[in-house]
DNA sequence: TCTATATTTCGTTTCTGAGCGAAGCACAAA
DNA sequence: TTTGTGCTTCGCTCAGAAACGAAATATAGA
């Protein structure tokens, strides 16, 4: 028997504080162990240990920074792993109106591991598309020549992005949309620049983004990405409709 | 929260004795409860308590039939969630010789729940775009018009397969060859198709499949595939090199 | 150096859930 | 009907894993 042994990782990913753990991960961000801790509601000590599982079994790893210790998901595809469990669970049980709001706010902005997905990430991969700067092919995107200059005006520097030939552009399913969006390193560059330039902010929700005025002039700029303005919009900022 | 829970499918899966049934109906046949007990190790009592829960949580269904109650996936994202978890697991362990030709016999060709993969259905869809017959498409393949004769000769009705709009030809990531193949509708009745007609044998190991040289000649003259003979067929089969 | 904070290690307790045998059902074939 | 087989339900036992507090380790700052 040499199939990858699946039942190993989905033991380690089913226990329910290691499972909120990843979950709060997901979102690729590196978080402290105390601070895993509390968001599973356990005590440190047994924190400690479920943490210690799962970078032994690889889903997870380490950087020590001070006497923190912060984790982070060892790589894309377990972020994959992980959204490809969510689509085979039970439909999402909405029980409450708060959730559901949460719901829509998601839907629209939301960080899916290191980069963009929802709605908002729909629309991006899209228009490159249909700008020819990304080709659609087996397995993912190709990013065309046309498409540097826009993902410079972007901050993404595409030329040293892609000095390691082996870096692809790969593709991501959404679980709310079902249709591809970019993720591989330039999904996660891209994230990063957009954050970095004030076009998306946090929220303090784990995966919620939002689009802020500048970024929404952004991207029609760059990417000629225009938000379906005031629906999305007012669904995305949970205003009354 | 109501992004779905993956832990509860995690859970469900990681348990080493319902891993092994998932394992054994990962090829998409349905199976007998008795028999899953037999290849899970465990007494019947014991399997049929596992059955229920993975049942309960919609990972398979059952078809009663006599006294017998035959087991199987309930759908194809539970075989591609298993997929992208075992894509994560730490590097498959190959402990002895027959492990490795038993590997070697599965990367050549097996079935991955309802549809065929490996290096042989690389080959077919390979050959399928390159003829445009297929056309590589955000998240899997389009069917176009050339490619209809072709699978009615291969003894599959595209017409009949897809009356209903909803039916997509699916893509499926090949853990071994990291390449799409053919899955969704289109991909189960290709191998289904290929195992009627005798192209293809079922071998007695759970998911390997064998081409027999009908199904050899059958490829060339249909798809326009060719089976790069000696060496991939000579591994297929198991003969020392 | 000493103190405070972050994290891991150790020792122990607790409890879930996997496991089995026996009994109960359901169906098929006498 | 009776008998035999496949499967599930019931009742019970027990191992293993998760959990915590306390103590040990490591680092930052005073």
């Amino acid at each position: 028997m040499n199939e990858p042994d699946f039942a190993y990782v989905a033991a380690l990913a089913g226990e329910p504080a290691r499972a909120a753990m990843l979950a709060v991960l997901f979102d690729g961000r590196a978080i402290p162990a105390g601070q895993l801790a509390r968001t599973a509601g356990v005590s440190a000590a047994t924190a400690s240990a479920h943490l210690a599982k799962l970078l032994d079994g690889g889903l997870i790893r380490v950087r020590a920074q001070g006497r923190h210790r912060y984790y982070e998901l060892a790589r894309p595809e377990i972020a994959q792993a992980l959204e490809a469990l969510g689509a085979v669970a039970p439909a999402a049980p909405v029980r409450s109106l708060s959730d559901s709001l949460r719901m829509q706010r998601l839907r629209f902005a939301r960080s899916c591991y290191n980069h963009l997905a929802g709605e908002l990430a729909l629309l991006v991969a899209q228009a490159l598309v249909r700008r020819e700067a990304l080709g659609v092919e087996d397995g993912g995107f190709r990013l065309r020549d046309g498409a540097r200059e826009a993902f410079l005006a972007a901050g993404v520097d595409t030329a040293a992005l892609f000095r390691d030939p082996h870096a692809h552009v790969r593709a991501c399913i959404d679980w709310t949309e079902r249709r591809h969006h970019i993720s591989g390193p330039l999904g996660a560059a891209l994230l990063q620049a957009l954050l970095e330039c004030g076009a998306l902010r946090r929220k303090s929700e784990p995966r919620a983004l939002e689009l802020t005025e500048s970024g929404k002039a952004l991207l029609w700029r760059v990417f000629g990405v225009e938000v379906a303005c005031e629906k999305s919009a007012d669904r995305a900022a949970g205003k009354s409709a």
